[in-house]
DNA sequence: ATGAAAGCGCTAACAT
DNA sequence: ATGTTAGCGCTTTCAT
């Protein structure tokens, strides 16, 4: 007897055209913005959409262009061993990349899916969910170089584009910095403020970017009359960062200047100096890498290698749409370069 | 001539059906474990399907079901003024959300789209990508009390759990923290480590919880004999936790411990507390808020009150999760409790 | 227990 | 420039 308040379905196309008093490919048509659309007959259309509410059904539509409209954000953890991986997202560069990717993609009106892929079987998880058309495509965060998951993907067809530079000499679009040009930036600008006892805090091996990082800023220091450099392998945390630096003054008593692969390590490095009664920068110097949140939340705040993650993100996300509209364009690249952001530690 | 090496169609509920001699609609039933499956052709199906190396068409099955399986993990910012947002995703606290969120989804086959929204656009935006079935439901993260998208969302009939009390009287689900406990346990930990002068550092007005917050520190402070407490409001950021503890300093020279309403604010606050030759905690004693990674990068670490952010998070992704099998239920809440954590700054 | 068949709402030929 | 129509791949009555 009464209204019942149960969702009422929403308005279809069918529904528009009848409003209006067309055909059903005629409202489609105005609203893909498609050509040959009668001025009069566009306005009727747009008036019956809104008086009826209509909102086109996403499934509907994928269903026949065969694209889901959506690509996955893929954040790719170090895998086998059963870590729990509560860091992958907590991690600021996560937060980077997910700004840089949701600025981009929004105003194109499509929203990242955001997939977690540490295990094995969470990455055949992630595979399987692309191919039944969860994304059209992945951005796929992936810095450790053992990830099967670059292959996976490419195995399975699915448009990809990874953030750091793929092992191998895979067929993959990607998105890197020029590491080794960013450890070379830092040795540089330690020795041009009179630093003579260079040493590093460098990141996992098998991380490409720690080797290349290492790398630059070895041979720079090597250039610059310094051809060995102490150095202490931390895993990107803050606490192997401390632990890194006691090491290497326990070593390198008079060390006057330290280079950390990444600004949580620099952070930790700091701490470990105040203890120890040096002074920053005025007994050690430090210069970290990524210019994340945690280079300016220290005290003092680290001069650091800066890596411009955002845009980066956003660059992927522009390969990945390119890719998309031109699958038959083979893949591509874009290597950004890192700048120096000086404060107060070095 | 040659094989033509473009994406050869997946194969479909059809071919399986085919190779393995039923109908469409058996396999259908043996995929969605529906009753009424004889063993020995089940086994013949699973077998098809691995053969053929078929996936579900997602959009297909969409169609019909009407649920697109996928939630939205909508990030509200505070909204009018045009803030560029870049803020948001890297916030610690949206990263301890999505960790939650994430794993708690994970194992249901089901993954979050991540939707920002800042401006009224971007609002309409997410309600109108949500009708059109991107998703079933948003797990909504709002603090800011103008926002409208609780709202919003409640009108266009949009399963809804936000994160953290929406103001007035709405009819929402929702998680949130008993900030008034909070902080109370606060001021209650600086009385009993023998504070007699207490001060904070509250977050912004316009967030419920930082009046809760405030109230309940101010109460067990005025049980414990200071009625009056002095308060600096900043705006969750360290610099403003900076300028908050300065100014409190300058009125309040004797202050012994100063309570600040997140971790970041606490940080900042330690770092203007050194820099004018007090000691942590021995001269000044600091409670930070949430548990955040600010708390340990800091030095000294900070105790605080623990926010179980990702518990949180999972416990909403459960109530929408809920609430999509059973509409016809009413909203429903949940109140964590927080903790302290004691570190070394109190 | 299994099959046949009717759509879900939309786009894209094709026809006019 | 607009209408007609044939599916997209799947679930789900309804028969059997």
């Amino acid at each position: 007897m009464s209204d019942r308040p149960s969702p009422r379905p929403s308005p279809t196309l069918e529904d528009v055209a009848r409003a209006a008093g067309v055909s059903r490919a005629t409202v489609s048509r105005v609203i893909n913005q498609i050509r040959n659309v009668d001025p009069l007959i566009q306005a009727v259309v747009r008036q019956a959409i809104e008086e009826t509410g209509y909102v086109p059904n996403r499934a509907a539509r994928s269903l026949v262009t065969r694209r889901a409209g959506a690509v996955a954000l893929v954040v790719s953890g170090a895998g086998e061993d059963g870590d729990s991986d509560e860091q992958l997202l907590t991690d600021p560069f996560f937060g980077r990349v997910a700004t840089g990717v949701v600025n981009f993609l929004r105003p194109l009106g499509i929203h990242p899916v955001v997939m977690l892929a540490d295990s094995t079987d969470s990455r055949d998880q992630v595979v399987a969910d692309l191919r039944r058309g969860t994304a059209d495509g992945a951005l796929l965060v992936s810095t450790h170089s053992a990830d099967t998951l670059p292959l996976d993907l490419l195995e399975a067809q699915l448009p990809t584009v990874v953030f750091a530079r793929p092992p191998g000499p895979q067929r993959v679009s990607f998105v890197d910095l020029a590491h080794y040009d960013g450890g070379r930036i830092a040795a540089e600008h330690l020795v041009s403020i009179g630093r003579r006892f260079l040493t590093a805090i460098s990141g996992p091996f098998d991380v490409m970017a720690s080797q290349e990082r290492l790398a630059g800023f070895r041979e720079a220091a090597a250039r610059h009359g310094q051809p060995y450099v102490p150095v202490h392998v931390g895993r990107f945390t803050q606490e192997s960062g401390e632990w890194g630096m006691k090491a290497l003054l326990a070593e390198n008593p008079k060390l006057d200047a330290v280079f950390a692969a990444n600004d949580l390590m620099g952070q930790g490095a700091v701490h470990v100096l105040r203890e120890h009664g040096k002074r920053v920068p005025e007994d050690v110097a430090v210069v970290g890498f990524d210019d994340s949140s945690a280079a300016t939340a220290s005290r003092p705040a680290l001069t650091t290698v800066r890596q411009p993650v955002e845009d980066m993100a956003a660059e992927m996300a522009r390969l990945l749409l390119d890719h998309l509209e031109r699958p038959e364009a083979g893949p591509s690249s874009v290597i950004f370069e890192p700048t120096l952001v000086r404060r107060q530690s070095a």
